[in-house]
DNA sequence: TAGTTTTCTGAAAGTCATTTTCAATATTTA
DNA sequence: TAAATATTGAAAATGACTTTCAGAAAACTA
């Protein structure tokens, strides 16, 4: 079941309707790899649809993340951020503080040490975050620091 | 080099002045394991000294981050968290969404693991961020989920 | 040590992302 | 198609932080 029909069954199930707003938004935010913030979208499906509202763009992720086709991000820069979920193996990320950048990262190796310490504390691990901030390569390349 | 000590020997460089209300604050900081929101640690300074202020606090736990004696911490709950730095191994957190109770936890084949990430991206790592969200032992003892 | 300079403080106002309100509008149901 | 119900967008409200500013306190200076 693709992400649009995950969606439109969650709506049914919880006796909501189905917007053109709503479908804009989803398609706009699965055609794109980046970590939209709310603002970013909203600029983004401005240019698509000039009436749509700020809050509308919010609600909406807000419903997306509900539904688990996206993730929220926050990389401690103020604003929350969505991705998509896909199906691939699950990732974390590398933020770099000096452009912005960021990089997935996928390490199984990690994971399992994840639930190994969720047995140790008996602690049900149900989501995690991990990231890890610093400078790119690029970033490293330039300022030579 | 005792915290204290790091946080005078901060001040005196950068030509701070040591006020009774940082005196303050930073005892009181310091003599708990809490991971204390600007919030709880204001509410609890109020009861020694009713005359301090919020921004007050605010300010001086920023201060106390920035001269490597705290660690600022964000659990997405909405509020900045801060922990005293101790000399003891680098650890992460375990989060119950239920209870809100955390757990410290320290891994050094994660924090290995990080290392390896970061060269395979030349990526110069300078601080992570890793928390596990689920249900605590308790919690689950309790609610039988 | 008194005077001068500079930083601090606390209260209040401002900021900014997010959330809520509410009247108008759209979707779904009957 | 009408009735019931959810959604929308604009604007107001919220809540965590951040800044402002005038008076207070600390550090420096002669």
């Amino acid at each position: 079941m693709d992400r649009v029909a995950v969606f439109n069954e969650y709506v049914r199930q919880k006796g909501l309707k189905n917007t053109s707003q709503r479908m804009t938004i989803l398609e706009t935010f699965l055609n794109s790899k980046s970590h939209y913030s709310t603002e970013e979208l909203y600029l983004k499906l401005r240019k698509k649809n000039p009436k749509i509202g700020y809050a509308t763009v919010h609600r909406t992720l807000k419903l997306f993340a509900e539904c688990g086709i996206a993730t929220e991000l926050n990389f401690g820069d103020g604003q929350a951020r969505f991705e998509p979920v896909h199906d691939e193996q699950h990732h974390d990320h590398l933020v770099c503080t000096r452009c912005g950048n960021i990089i997935e990262f996928e390490e199984p190796r990690i994971e399992v040490l994840q639930e190994e310490i969720g047995r140790k504390y008996d602690f049900r691990i149900e989501n995690h975050r991990h990231e890890l901030y610093g400078v790119c390569a690029e970033c490293s390349a330039k300022k030579k620091n």
